[in-house]
DNA sequence: AAGCAAAGTGAGAACGTTCTCACTCATTTT
DNA sequence: AAAATGAGTGAGAACGTTCTCACTTTGCTT
């Protein structure tokens, strides 16, 4: 494998002014031509890490999320990886079991890798390990889920406004009786869209009756058997909102076991659109498809890459001054939701 | 940041003994406790780049999909980013987007970023590209699909096997009616599936009937119209082997659609697990669970990374033998294939 | 035609490690 | 007790770039 000096010796030309036209300067059209020349008859490739060295950047950035099987996230890794592999960046993919303490540990793996920067979809309530990487002036950005008084980039959605708007259209149309099925406590993604029912039910006046808030024990699967009791109690809803995807298919289950019809019997709001998911885009002959808020997966990955890219290759601002992108979900009515009017 | 010439002054001691000591080996009792002081004093990191400029070795693998939201690969990701990490690996994740030329572009992309080796499940045919990395002596390792005449590494399935056993089982419970919805000819686990069940029926002295091979025309979603018209044919199989997981879905959004009872009216076998896939695994419920080859997947990653660090840690022999790994699927058998003896 | 700015060039230091090699000093062998 | 072994050490080169700085060339102004 041959290295600058080859170049320099075959081309005559020195290797500052190779290393020059390596990086896009001005060289001049002689030189161009003798450099092109000897690049080519020895296949010349420039040592990234030698580069690296010197100049303190490695074209690197981690990405760590809390669970790749996640079907909320390949999709993002796939946009994220397509813009950055077009700037020349590699993407360090890092997982971490929605395990805190392995966040921790796998944030210090790739600062130890000395990656350009990382965006990271935390689980940290707050987030010390992060404000240290931003200390050392390591550009971090936080996917999906933000941490309070975290002063940091983010790219997210409008959780709490979603479910919001949705909760009012559910009111809208004449439901009272509005049941949030929601994630676990630890989650940010489930806080947010819980408070923005919450919100909606408080502006209209609603009570809203014990045991219509539910909560699975774990991330996934978890609300099937509370909502079928919930369903069966002395006063059920005429609506439930599942809080993500894997809630909605617990729904589904439910619905299916216990002989339900949309919208007759209930109605149904899902946070997350199935049909976005390519291996579930077969439930739709299944049921009315479930009115739901979409999220926006694709820009949710490509923003990130922009933002973090931005932040990596502008300046550290003395005073650092955090950018928020905060992408809108769309809401996509359907015969799931009765109108009760 | 610190360097080792900080803890050298530090600590007294030599900058070589320290590199010594930091790279695991033996140094006096009373040197490694000046070290470990100045060390932890300092918040001293070994500075990787240096050492890869130095040893040639980057301690990152790249790993090349077709397409990371293909629910097949996150699991594959996982296990594997387990067992790399663990060891100090980082590891690169590229998408090719199943096309061809973007895969050569993304191998050289990987091996222009210095990586220590490759882990790729490839689309190519010939697989030049591969063998010029394999005559450069950076490891590669073929997942999931081989390719023929390829001298390299792999961690496969036993897939021609796993439909060939899969067929005789539905024949010895008196089949012969067996209908194989299978995947697109440019990938190699559709064929080698297509050809176990093709010796199976040979060797059983069945013919097989035009029409009762389906091809889809894309890689999912592809096979439930053509499914639909094979089971309206005149001459209905009284089984259907589908080939992989999409079409799987596909027979079932066509059993559904069409209400036929399984296995009164159908028996199915598909290949992989669908209640492997956490988002599909309330499919439980619907209908007999299809019986089904199961993939490791899980081993299929971890073998994958255990294979290539041996070979990126031990040394390349000069006649180089290719090791290929075969993992035996497993077979569930259920309900949903009736006993027609 | 002389003078001057601007653009391009090359020598050599620098980045932070590891590696080689000659050396020291303690331990074992004769 | 002298010689041989072996483990551990430190100085300095090396890895392949980029960067600084002083220099040369070019092209423009007066």
């Amino acid at each position: 494998m041959s290295t600058i000096l080859d170049v320099e010796r075959e081309s005559g030309v020195s290797k500052s002014t190779i290393s020059r036209f390596l990086n896009g300067k001005n060289v001049t059209e002689s030189n161009r031509i003798k450099i092109v020349a000897a690049i080519d008859k020895l296949e010349y490739q420039i040592n990234p890490i030698a580069s690296s060295l010197k100049t303190n950047r490695t074209n690197t950035i981690g990405i760590l999320l809390p669970d790749v099987t996640d079907t909320f996230f390949p999709p993002i890794i796939k946009s994220l990886e397509e813009v950055l592999t077009q700037k020349g960046y590699s993407v360090i993919l890092c997982n971490y079991q929605q395990d805190v303490k392995l966040e921790k540990q796998r944030i210090q793996f790739l600062a130890g890798k000395r990656v350009d920067g990382i965006i990271v979809a935390s689980s940290s309530k707050t987030g010390e390990h992060i404000q240290t990487l931003l200390n050392n002036k390591i550009p971090v950005l936080l996917l999906d889920r933000q941490i309070p008084n975290l002063e940091c980039d983010a790219v997210i959605v409008d959780n709490e406004e979603a479910t919001y708007r949705a909760t009012k259209v559910a009111i809208q149309k004449g439901h009272t009786k509005i049941a949030f099925l929601r994630g676990p406590d630890f989650e940010y993604t489930a806080v947010e869209r819980f408070k923005g029912y919450v919100r909606a039910m408080k502006e209209a006046e609603i009570l809203i009756p014990d045991g219509y808030v539910v909560q699975g024990d774990f991330v996934r699967y978890s609300c099937k058997n509370k909502f079928i009791d919930l369903m069966r109690s002395t006063n059920p809803p005429t609506l439930v909102m599942a809080g993500n995807i894997y809630i909605a298919i617990g729904v589904l289950e439910g619905i299916v076991e216990s002989g339900m019809k949309i919208p007759e019997d209930l109605s149904v709001i899902s946070f997350d659109d199935y049909t976005q998911v390519p291996v579930l885009k077969f439930m739709n002959f299944i049921l009315p498809k479930f009115t739901c808020i979409r999220q926006p997966i694709e820009a949710l990955g490509r923003r990130a890459a922009e933002l973090i890219l931005h932040r990596i290759e502008g300046d550290w601002e003395d005073d650092f001054v955090p950018e928020v992108v905060q992408l809108r979900t769309s809401f996509e009515l359907t015969d799931s939701v009765a109108d009760l009017r």
